[in-house]
DNA sequence: CTTTGCACCTGTTGGC
DNA sequence: TGCCAACAGGTGCAAA
């Protein structure tokens, strides 16, 4: 469910809402999740405050003063604040009751999320260890990402998908980034000139950014930290548009396979 | 080292 | 209306 975008959203929407609060208990109702939620989860959280709330690359991490509570959503996943006396829902697989009669809640129909206790840094953790650049930061630049690319001879849409590489985009924003950039997202990677890299890099800074500002993309069930929807679905150029017309040139667009998710691409913009 | 395919899991959708 | 296959925002691992 959640790119970049979309937790990020969810970090700074919860962020002046959670912060300075102490947590009053945490309920685990299904622990079989991507990893097992750790059952020495409550234990460690109990009492604790939370000092901040922050994003590495898709992960999201509550601070404490010692240790925090990684999470990742997975593809259909969602943390949310939510009144003490919401009902809970199916899927709610762990609440963090907060002292203020709120919950935040856990919610993961496909189970793909995690949620567990780390007593490392959030840096140190060994589940961001091989994480690649933040596309947001100057160090997702042309020159970088061209050097990059000299070594792949493999398609760039998956490449770009690539969390080892560069963090954060995945099967929406790689379609919607080759799209602004006007390449094929079957092109080898390698092929790329720099100018093209250079493109390219700044569409991926730039489609990230406009989906931050409309609250991220809500294809059917995603929602930020109060359970509301994102707005930049209406602005998609090519994701979930095959055969509707290019909003450029009006040519249909196309869709592919490609590692087996779906790429979006309008054959004429993009060569 | 890079690339590819699959597995993990449930819910929704579209065709017949 | 019902059934069933295909598909869905991610990632880690094995194998080529």
């Amino acid at each position: 469910m959640p790119e970049l975008p979309e937790v990020e959203t969810i970090v700074r929407g919860l962020t002046p809402l959670i912060v300075g609060r102490t947590v009053c208990a945490v309920h685990i109702h299904q622990a079989r999740l991507r990893a097992l939620v750790p059952p020495t989860l409550p234990g460690v959280a109990m009492g604790q405050q939370i000092l901040g709330v922050r994003r590495r690359s898709k992960y999201l991490w509550l601070e404490f003063t010692r240790g925090g509570i990684l999470v990742h959503l997975g593809m259909s996943g969602s943390l949310r604040l939510t009144p003490g006396t919401a009902p809970l829902l199916k899927h709610d697989h762990v609440e963090i009751v907060l002292d203020n009669n709120t919950q935040l809640r856990y919610h993961d129909p496909r189970r793909f999320g995690l949620i567990l206790w780390a007593e490392d840094s959030f840096e140190t953790h060994p589940l961001l260890q091989d994480l690649g650049v933040e596309p947001l930061s100057d160090d997702f630049n042309a020159l970088r990402f061209y050097h990059a690319t000299r070594t792949r001879r493999g398609a760039i849409k998956p490449l770009l998908m690539n969390a080892r590489l560069v963090v954060g985009v995945g099967n929406i924003y790689a379609s919607e980034a080759l799209f602004l950039a006007g390449i094929d997202p079957r092109c080898a990677a390698i092929n790329l000139t720099r100018a093209r890299c250079a493109r390219l890099v700044d569409a991926v800074k730039r489609v990230l950014e406009e989906a931050l500002q409309a609250g991220g993309t809500t294809l059917r069930d995603y929602r930020d930290g109060q359970g509301r929807p994102g707005y930049f679905q209406r602005q998609l150029r090519v994701y979930g548009r095959a055969q509707k017309p290019c909003r450029v040139c009006g040519t249909a667009i196309r869709a592919l396979c490609q590692g087996q998710r779906t790429t979006f691409y309008c054959p004429r913009c993009q060569r």
